[in-house]
RNA sequence: GGGCGGUUAGCUCAGUUGGUUAGAGCAUUGCGUUGACAUCGCAAAGGCCGUAGGUUCGAGUCCUAUACCGCCCA
C-alpha cells in the first residue's frame, strides 16, 4: 500500500532537470522518421519548426520563454499525434551585438580592434562565442524545449556560410544584387551602414530655424527658408519652391548663395514643396536628406556630402571642417546671425532618426554599399500569401505584411563590421574589375592579376537569418534533411520581427528553393509587465524567466505564457499569475496522488460488466467533449483557450466533483470500486496527455507514477493500446463523437450539482458548521427516480445525515421549522429545529419568489415577442423549459410561504 | 497622413460560425483543516461589456460613427 504514496507537494526542482536529461538521452526529441536512418518512409509528412535563432550573445528573457513555450507546445502535440516531428535549434551571430561585446572586452585590456587587426579580432570573437554562445541553449533547455540538439546550427558555421555565399552569388548573377553609391542610414557611433528597418523615428522637441537665402545677383533680394538642421546648409545644392507659388516664382532659374560658404546654387521649382510649411521655400541637401536626395536626382543636382564617417564636418564644410555636427549647427547659426542672415527661431517637434541599437542619431549619408534589388523578391512573397500558400495567424497581420512589401525599398546589406559573413567579392587593383565567387579566389577572373583584395565588409545578419529554414537543413546541398523536412511547417515568432525576419525568409525561400519556407506564420504578442509597461532595466520591472522557473517551476511559467495570451496580442505578465499556475501544477499532482492511492481499493478484476454511475457517465461525457474542444481549438491555433478549458475541466469538474464522488464509490468496494478506479485512471491519463504540451514536466512525472502504479496492480488499468514508454511519446487522445446518451446524463448531473450547491448555500446562510451532518427532506416530483438514485451522493457532498435524509415524490404536509429552498421544482427542506427564524425565512423566500417572478415575466415577454416565431425551435424550446421551471419554483415558494403561517 | 489593436468585475485578462441571467485568476469578505491537495476547500460581494447609432426575433460578439489608450507604417 505504501508504495503508492507520493510526496504531498509536487517538487519541480528535483524533477525538471532529471526528466529533461531522460527525454534527451532516450532520443525522444529526434524525429521518429529520419531520412538519414534505415526504415525511413518518405511518404509520411513531417511537422517541422525552425527555431527563431536567438542572438549568440543573448541571455534568456521572456520573449525566448514565450517562443519556446509556444513552439514546444506545437512540437509536443504533433509528436504525440504520431507525426514525425523536428524542431531545429540554433543561434545567429548577431553581427553588431557580438562585435560590441568583443570590443568591450578588448577595451578592458586597453585595446581596440584596429590595434589587433581583423584576423586576431575574429579569432577572439570565436573564442568569445565558444565561451558564452552556449549559455542561451542551456537556458532554453530549462524551459523544456524538445528540440533535436544534434541538429543545432549557427549562422557562421561552415555549412550556413556556404549557403550565404551561394545566395549572394546567385542574386548577383541574376542582377538582384548591386553595388553603388546611395543615400543610406549611417551609424556614426558604430561607423557602419544600417538598413531602413534598423532606424526608429522618435518625436523630440527641437527648433525650426528661419534664415535668408540671398540671391547671387547682388540684388539684395532673398528667399526666406526654414530648416531644422542648419548644419546641412553647408551641403545645400539648390533652393526649391513650388511652381505655382506666386511669392517665389520670380526667383526660379536664378542663383542663390549658400550662407557663409558663398557657393552659388540654383533656385528650382518642384511640386514636392509644401507651400504651407515654414516659409514655403525649401533648401535642398541631397547628400543628407532622403527626400532632398530624390529631388536632387530628378533635377540632376550636385550631391555634396559634408560629413565624415564620425559625422564630423569634412573638407566640404570649409571653415567648419573637423567640427561635430551639433557643434557646427550652433557655430554656423551664430555666424549667420552675425552676417544678418537669421530671421527667427521657432520651437518645433522633430522626427529624429535613431538607431534601433543604442539609440544614437542616425545620419542619412551618401555611401557606396551593396543592395538587394528587392521588388521582384517582394512580388513573389506577396503572391505566396495572396494565393494562400502561406497563411498568417492572426490574419490581421497579412495586411501589415502586404503594406510593407508593397512599399519596400532596396535593402542595404553591407555592414562595415568584421564579425559576420564577409562579402564574397574581390576587387582587382589592375583591371579594376570585380570577381564575385562562391569560393575564395586569389586571382582576378578578368585579367588574372593576383593584385586583388576582398571587399572588407560583411553582410547584414538578417541576410543569413533569411536563409534559416533551409540553410539549417543543408541547403545548398541537396541533403536528405532538406529533401524531407523542407518546406517546414509553422514559423512561430513575435510580430515585431515580421519584416526583419519572416518576410525576408519568405522572399529568400521562394527565390532560392522555389517553395514557401513554411505554410503558416504564427505570431505571438510581446510580453509586458503587469500594467502593460514595456519591461526595461531602467524601469526595474524586468521579470527574469530563470528566477521565475527557480521559484515556481517551468510548468507554471509555460502554462501562464500559453494560457494568458492570445495570438498577436501583447500580454501583461505578473508573478502572481505564475503563482496561480504553480498551484494548478500542484493540484494536478495531488489529484494524481489520490488516483494512484485509489488503486489500492480496487479488486483485481470485475465480476460483472461495467455498470456506470451517473457521475461516471457524466465525467466520461465531459471528458470526450473536452477532447473534442481541445482538438478543435488546436486546429485553429487557439492554444490559450484550449489550455483554459483543460484547466477548468481538471479542477472544477474532475477534482471538485468526480474525485469527491469517487471516494464514495471506492468505499463500496467490489465492481463499483473497480470501475471507479478504471474511470479515475482513464480520466487522469487523458488529462495528462492533453496537458502535456502545456506543462510537460509535472505531467510526465505523474504519468510515470500512474503507469507504474497501474502496472503493479493486477488489473493493469492500461489505456487502449497499452502504456507507452513515456508521456512525451504517448498517443494524443482520440476524439469521439457523442453516442446519444450524453446530453441527458450531463443535464442530470447538473441538477445534482445545483441541488448540492443550493443546500450548501442554505447551510452557509444558516451558519451551520460545514462538518455538521444535518437531516433533510426532499420533494423531488418528476425527478424522484434520478434524485433517489443520487441520494448518497447528495448526502455526502452536502453533508446531510444520510440516516435522516428522505427523498419523496411529494409532501402532503410541509415540515415545520424548516429552512427550505426550491430548485427547478425540487423542494428541499432542512429541518433545523430551533435555528429557523420564521420571519427571516419568510423574507428570504419572498426574495427568491420575487426573483422567480421577475424571470417569469422576462421569459413570458420574450416568448410573446417575434422570438418565438423566428428563433430556431431548440432555442425557443430551451426558453420554454426555463419558464416552466420558474413557474414550478414560484408555485412551490408560494406554498412554502403560506406554510410558514 | 494611412493602417492595426485595445477599451468587459478593484487589478490582469478570457469570451472565433450572434442564441437570451457575461467567465477566470489575483485582490477583498465570511466560514472551514472531512485521509489527494492550506501551493487548499466551501461560499459571498463585485460588471448599463468605452460612447452613440444601425442590422437582427436576439449583439460583449456583426456594421457605421466617435472618444480615449497603445502599436506599426509614411
Amino acid at each position: 500500500m505504501s508504495e503508492n504514496v507520493l510526496p504531498k507537494t509536487y517538487d519541480f526542482s528535483s524533477t525538471e532537470q532529471r526528466l529533461y536529461r531522460w527525454w534527451e538521452a532516450n532520443g525522444f526529441f529526434k524525429p521518429a522518421n529520419d531520412p538519414n536512418k534505415a526504415g525511413f518512409d518518405p511518404a509520411i509528412k513531417p511537422f517541422v519548426i525552425s527555431i527563431p535563432p536567438p542572438n549568440v550573445t543573448g541571455e534568456l528573457h521572456l520573449g525566448h520563454a514565450m517562443f519556446v513555450a509556444m513552439e514546444d507546445l506545437m512540437i509536443r502535440y504533433h509528436r504525440m499525434k504520431g507525426v514525425p516531428t523536428l524542431w531545429v535549434p540554433g543561434s545567429d551571430h548577431a553581427g553588431i551585438a557580438t562585435q560590441l561585446q568583443v570590443e568591450r572586452a578588448l577595451l578592458r585590456e586597453g585595446l581596440t580592434r584596429e590595434q589587433i587587426g581583423r584576423d586576431e579580432f575574429i579569432r577572439r570573437a570565436w573564442e568569445w562565442k565558444e565561451k558564452y554562445g552556449g549559455i542561451i541553449f542551456q537556458q532554453i533547455r530549462r524551459l523544456g524545449a524538445s528540440c533535436d540538439w544534434d541538429r543545432t546550427r549557427f549562422t557562421l558555421d561552415e555549412g550556413l556560410s556556404r549557403a550565404v555565399r551561394e545566395a549572394f552569388v546567385r542574386l548577383y548573377e541574376k542582377g538582384l544584387i548591386y553595388r553603388g553609391p546611395r543615400l543610406i542610414n549611417w551609424s556614426p557611433g558604430l561607423r557602419t551602414a544600417v538598413s531602413d528597418l534598423e532606424v526608429e523615428y522618435s518625436e523630440e522637441p527641437g527648433t525650426l530655424f528661419y534664415f535668408k537665402y540671398m540671391l547671387a545677383d547682388g540684388s539684395g533680394e532673398y528667399i526666406p527658408v526654414a530648416t531644422v538642421r542648419p548644419e546641412t546648409i553647408l551641403g545645400d545644392t539648390a533652393v526649391a519652391v513650388h511652381p505655382d507659388d506666386e511669392r517665389y516664382r520670380k526667383f526660379v532659374g536664378r542663383k542663390a548663395l549658400v550662407p557663409i560658404l558663398g557657393r552659388a546654387i540654383p533656385v528650382i521649382a518642384d511640386a514636392y514643396v509644401d507651400r504651407e510649411f515654414g516659409t514655403g521655400a525649401l533648401k535642398i541637401t541631397p547628400g543628407h536628406d532622403p527626400n532632398d536626395y530624390r529631388i536632387g536626382l530628378e533635377h540632376k543636382l550636385e550631391i555634396i556630402s559634408v560629413l565624415d564617417e564620425f559625422a564630423r564636418i569634412n573638407k566640404n564644410g570649409g571653415i567648419y571642417e573637423g567640427m561635430d555636427r551639433f557643434e557646427c549647427r550652433q557655430k554656423l547659426w551664430e555666424d549667420m546671425r552675425a552676417a544678418g542672415l537669421v530671421i527667427k527661431e521657432q520651437p518645433y517637434t522633430l522626427n529624429v532618426p535613431r538607431s534601433q541599437r543604442g539609440g544614437e542619431i542616425i545620419e542619412p549619408m551618401l555611401s557606396t554599399q551593396w543592395f538587394v534589388r528587392i521588388q521582384p523578391l517582394a512580388q513573389a512573397a506577396l503572391e505566396a500569401v495572396w494565393d494562400g500558400r502561406i497563411r498568417i495567424v492572426p490574419e490581421r497581420f497579412t495586411k501589415v505584411y502586404y503594406n510593407w512589401l508593397e512599399n519596400i525599398q532596396d535593402w542595404c546589406i553591407s555592414r562595415q563590421l568584421w564579425w559576420g559573413h564577409r562579402i564574397p567579392v574581390w576587387y582587382c587593383d589592375d583591371c579594376k574589375e570585380m570577381t564575385v565567387s562562391r569560393q575564395d579566389v586569389d586571382t582576378c577572373l578578368h585579367c588574372g592579376s593576383t593584385r586583388i583584395h576582398q571587399d572588407p565588409d560583411v553582410l547584414d545578419t538578417w541576410f543569413s537569418s533569411g536563409l534559416w529554414p533551409f540553410s539549417t537543413l543543408g541547403w545548398p546541398e541537396n541533403t536528405p534533411d532538406l529533401g524531407y523536412f523542407y518546406p517546414t511547417s509553422v514559423l512561430e515568432t513575435g510580430y515585431d520581427i515580421l519584416f526583419f525576419w519572416v518576410a525576408r525568409m519568405i522572399m529568400s525561400g521562394l527565390e532560392f528553393t522555389g517553395q514557401p519556407p513554411f505554410h503558416t506564420v504564427y505570431l505571438h504578442g510581446l510580453i509586458r509587465d503587469e500594467h502593460g509597461q514595456k519591461m526595461s532595466k531602467t524601469k526595474g520591472n524586468v521579470i527574469d524567466p530563470l528566477e521565475v522557473m527557480n521559484e515556481l517551476g517551468t510548468d507554471a511559467l509555460r502554462f501562464t505564457l500559453l494560457v494568458g495570451s492570445t495570438p498577436g496580442n501583447d500580454m501583461n505578465l505578473s508573478v502572481k499569475k505564475v503563482e496561480a499556475n504553480r498551484n494548478f501544477a500542484n493540484k494536478v499532482w495531488n489529484a494524481g496522488r489520490f488516483v494512484i492511492g485509489a488503486l489500492d481499493h480496487s479488486p483485481s478484476s470485475p465480476v460483472m460488466d461495467a455498470h456506470w454511475t451517473l457521475a461516471d457517465s457524466w465525467i466520461w461525457a465531459r471528458l470526450r467533449s473536452l477532447t473534442r474542444e481541445v482538438e478543435r481549438l488546436f486546429a485553429s491555433y487557439q492554444y490559450g483557450e484550449a489550455g483554459r478549458q483543460i484547466y477548468e475541466f481538471f479542477w472544477s469538474e474532475f477534482a471538485d466533483w468526480y474525485v469527491e464522488i469517487a471516494k464514495l464509490q471506492l468505499a463500496e468496494g467490489g465492481d463499483r470500486a473497480y470501475y471507479t478506479v478504471l474511470t479515475l485512471t482513464r480520466v487522469l491519463d487523458t488529462c495528462l496527455r492533453l496537458l502535456h504540451p502545456f506543462t510537460p514536466f509535472v505531467t510526465e512525472e505523474l504519468w510515470g507514477h500512474l503507469k507504474r502504479a497501474c502496472q503493479s496492480h493486477p488489473a493493469g488499468f492500461a489505456p487502449k493500446g497499452g502504456w507507452e514508454e513515456a508521456l512525451i511519446v504517448a498517443r494524443w487522445p482520440e476524439t469521439r463523437e457523442d453516442e446519444g446518451w450524453e446530453t441527458q446524463k450531463v443535464a442530470d448531473f447538473a441538477l445534482v450539482q445545483e441541488i448540492v450547491r443550493a443546500i450548501r448555500n442554505l447551510r452557509a446562510e444558516k451558519k451551520v458548521t460545514p462538518g455538521k451532518k444535518i437531516p433533510a427532506l426532499m420533494a423531488a416530483g418528476e425527478k424522484l427516480v434520478l434524485l433517489s438514485s443520487q441520494q448518497a451522493v447528495i448526502a455526502a457532498l452536502a453533508h446531510l445525515d444520510s440516516k435522516d435524509f428522505q427523498v419523496v415524490d411529494a409532501l402532503n404536509e410541509k415540515p415545520q421549522n424548516a429552512a427550505s429552498v426550491v430548485h427547478a421544482g425540487v423542494e428541499i427542506y432542512l429541518p433545523l429545529a430551533g435555528m429557523v427564524d420564521a420571519e427571516a425565512e419568510r423574507a428570504r423566500l419572498e426574495k427568491e419568489l420575487q426573483e422567480a417572478l421577475l424571470q417569469i415575466e422576462r421569459l413570458e415577454n420574450l416568448l410573446k415577442s417575434p422570438f418565438a416565431q423566428k428563433a430556431p425551435a431548440p432555442v425557443v424550446e430551451k426558453e420554454k423549459e426555463k419558464l416552466a421551471g420558474f413557474h414550478q419554483t414560484a408555485e412551490k415558494l408560494k406554498e412554502q410561504i403560506r406554510n410558514l403561517g
